[in-house]
DNA sequence: ACCCAGGTGCTGC
DNA sequence: GCAGCACATGGG
């Protein structure tokens, strides 16, 4: 049971594009996948849940993976007054928490992720974890873990076709294999510096820049990673430059203005791109 | 038929 | 460093 707990919002989470395996349930009830685990949240009030999980993961696993012992308060207070979109961002996406997921989930998650629409990649992802996961029964019924490298690889570079990955087949197939012989433990890579860590990311083929950024976010603990992709540059050219809806800018200017409009954020820069992500993406959605 | 999706790898300059 | 292109597949 968590009680008085502020800035968490299982939905806003659930719909910020950052987890694949988060899903919703009936009544305030929210599934979550993590490798070979599961978490059911139960939202009693706003500021008061059921965490429902063996007994133990929560205290060594899940209050880590929700990033429940980080204070939220501070980051919102730091917001730019003069910034009405990042306001709204803010306000709207207040709930939203960085998650750490484990380090080999969202290498591949986030490789599937690449011009994939978001149910797409969930279904991919959930086909995957069919196929080539660990098998579990409980009362709410059957359902898989992810899949471990070796497993990927197990039926070799055709055993992943059929599922609708097309060319990405190729991607995880080779960074499975590196990731059995060169792979680092979660431990070893988030003690890594900044630079090397994202270095390490981008010798695995099939992941460039934004996807690496995607990982030190979202799985790295690096608070401070801000992937820019579509969505990103769109709001940045409508928000920030006067440009009409759906004008694109390119990828290099798109980093610069990050820079100069959000460079002041150190600290929590990940968490802004969050914020403003979600908050683009239900306006796209309509929610 | 056309355009786009939480892009990346490769080539050529 | 940067532009241009191919790359599967599903959905509007």
């Amino acid at each position: 049971m968590l009680k008085n707990t502020d800035y968490f919002n299982p939905g806003k989470i659930c719909d910020s594009g950052q987890i694949f395996r988060m899903y919703r349930g009936e009544e305030s009830v929210f599934f979550v996948y993590s490798g070979n685990r599961r978490l059911i949240i139960r939202c009693l009030s706003e500021h008061e849940f059921e965490l429902d999980c063996d007994e133990s993961e929560y205290e060594s696993y899940w209050k880590h993976f929700l990033d429940l012992d980080r204070d939220y308060s501070t980051f919102v207070d730091k917001v730019d007054k003069e910034d009405s979109f990042l306001l709204r961002a803010c306000d709207w996406g207040s709930g939203i928490r960085i998650l750490n997921q484990n380090v080999f989930e969202t290498m591949i998650s986030f490789i599937i992720s690449q011009q994939k629409q978001i149910p797409s990649i969930r279904k991919c992802i959930e086909a995957l974890c069919a196929r080539f996961g660990e098998r579990h029964e409980s009362r709410e019924g059957a359902w898989y873990g992810f899949p471990t490298p070796e497993s990927l690889v197990s039926k070799g570079p055709e055993g992943l076709a059929g599922l609708s990955l097309g060319y990405r087949e190729r991607y995880i197939y080779e960074t499975s294999m590196a990731y059995i012989t060169r792979g680092l433990s979660d431990a070893e890579f988030l003690a890594l510096p900044y630079d090397e860590a994202k270095q390490y990311l981008l010798s695995f083929c099939g992941i460039g820049e934004k996807v690496a950024n995607c990982i030190l976010l979202f799985g790295g603990g690096r608070f401070d990673a801000f992937p820019v992709d579509v969505h990103i540059r769109q709001i940045l050219a409508r928000e920030y430059m006067g440009l009409k809806p759906g004008e694109d800018i390119s990828t290099s200017a798109a980093r610069k203005l990050v820079e100069e409009k959000f460079g002041r954020y150190a600290g929590f820069k990940g968490l802004v791109q969050q914020w403003i992500f979600a908050y683009e993406y239900s306006r796209i959605t309509g929610q």
